[in-house]
Formats: C-alpha cells, sequence, structure tokens
DNA sequence: CCGCCTCCTATTGACATTCGATAGGAGGGG
DNA sequence: CCCCTCCTATCGAATGTCAATAGGAGGCGG
C-alpha cells in the first residue's frame, strides 16, 4: 500500500534545469522554486535532490560555487552553464514530444 | 553516448491499460499497440513489458488467458478487469495533472 | 551566553522500474 | 526436415527516487 510517488521519473533534471534558468540559486532554494514553478504538484526531497544535483554537475551542465543564503547561512549557489542551457532545451523538447504522444494515445480510440 | 530511454517510468502501465482498454490482446499485440497508438513514439521492449504485465495482473487490473493467436500460436491473452478500468482512469488523471504542471512551469517565467 | 530551532548540505540503504541479453517452445514454409 | 518467426519468459545491470538520518552553523528567546 505503498503511496505512489508524484515525481515521473526523468523529469526532474528537467524540471531543475529550469528553475535555474530562471536564475542561479542553492540547493534548497531551487526545491522551493519547483515547488512554486509546479503550484505544489512537485515536490522535491533532499534525497533526490542533491544527487541529481551532483549528476548535472558532473555532466557540466551546472557549476556551483559557494556563498550566504538570504538567511546568512552557508550555501552552494548553482548556476546554469551554457551547455546546460542547450540541454534545458533538448529536454524540453524531448518533453514535448513524449507529452503529446501521450496525450494523443489517451484520447485515441483507434 | 548511450542512447536515452524514451520512456518514462510510470508512463508504461498508463499506455498498457490503455491499450487494453480498446480490446483484450496478448502481450506482443499490447507492444505493438501502444508503438500504433504513440505513432512510434514509444518502443515497449520485452524487458519491460513482461514484468509489467505480471505487475499489473498481480493487482487485479488485468485478467489472463491462454488462447491462440492470430498466427495460430499458444498465447496468453490479457483482458482489462473493472478495477483495471478504474485505474485506468485515475492514472489518466494523474498524467493530466502531472503534464499540466510540467508544461506550466516550461512556459513560465516566473 | 546558553540552548534550541531553523536552514542548508549531504549520505546511506531500500526499493521500483526499465533495459539488454538471452532462452526456449511451437507452428509454418521452403 | 530445417530454419524462421512468433510468443512468452527470466536474469542481471543500471538508474533514479525516497525515507531516514546526520551534522554544522546562524539566530533568537530566556
Amino acid at each position: 500500500m505503498t503511496e505512489r510517488s508524484e515525481l515521473l521519473q526523468g523529469t526532474l533534471d528537467l524540471l531543475i534545469l529550469k528553475a535555474l534558468s530562471l536564475q542561479p540559486n542553492h540547493g534548497l532554494g531551487i526545491a522551493r522554486r519547483v515547488g512554486q514553478m509546479t503550484q505544489g504538484t512537485f515536490e522535491v526531497k533532499p534525497g533526490s535532490l542533491f544527487p541529481a544535483l551532483h549528476r548535472l554537475e558532473e555532466q557540466g551542465w551546472l557549476d556551483s560555487k559557494w556563498g550566504v543564503s538570504e538567511n546568512n547561512r552557508r550555501a552552494k549557489y548553482y548556476r546554469l552553464t551554457k551547455t546546460g542551457l542547450g540541454q534545458l532545451r533538448t529536454e524540453t523538447e524531448h518533453w514535448w514530444r513524449i507529452s503529446l504522444a501521450i496525450n494523443r494515445s489517451l484520447e485515441a480510440v483507434i
């Protein structure tokens, strides 16, 4: 009787890239931004967030530097790189293609 | 340089349920139907298909019986149960909600 | 100034899902 | 009779997400 996850696997990277395209941010700030962007539909947990950030940084799509948050805490700020912007565009197109295909399938009465 | 999977995790069950709501079918027939519904966007591999079918049957959303295919081969035919139809509706709504949230996020410039 | 709360980063182990590879039975055609 | 196709099926690997947990460090009330 496990509660089904709300987040489709594969969409987390896309949402993080999109959030960072709006402005650089630190980890928890990104999570909050994603929640805000999706009007509460997605809630990103730390156990998902940090592996994803490291993954994206290792791909070269983000870079990071330590700074101080708006609450005066030590925080690592992430920023979208140029190739990261390209990746955002690629993944966005990929999403359109897939979601369109599924939407058509759900309407279809072949 | 591995080819990224096309299939979003969690959507396979939905597509199978939808395919079976159109008509009962056997395994490979379902896979073909999904490919056809999505106009080739999704290609369901046996290694994904059969675990998914067993999973869905175990949940009580499908039932099955052995029969003979249109090519005169021994084939296990799957059929959507009544609770399976309910599940299809639930997952469809879930999909609408999620895809709408992502679509809005990708358009947003908050 | 002390203790607690909050903020922020981070890791670990468990778990579910998908894929690639592979196997094998059985019908049909050359 | 032999091979090709159809159909079901499983295994191991890889991936991604989550729950739980840890810990440092600033701020604030008492």
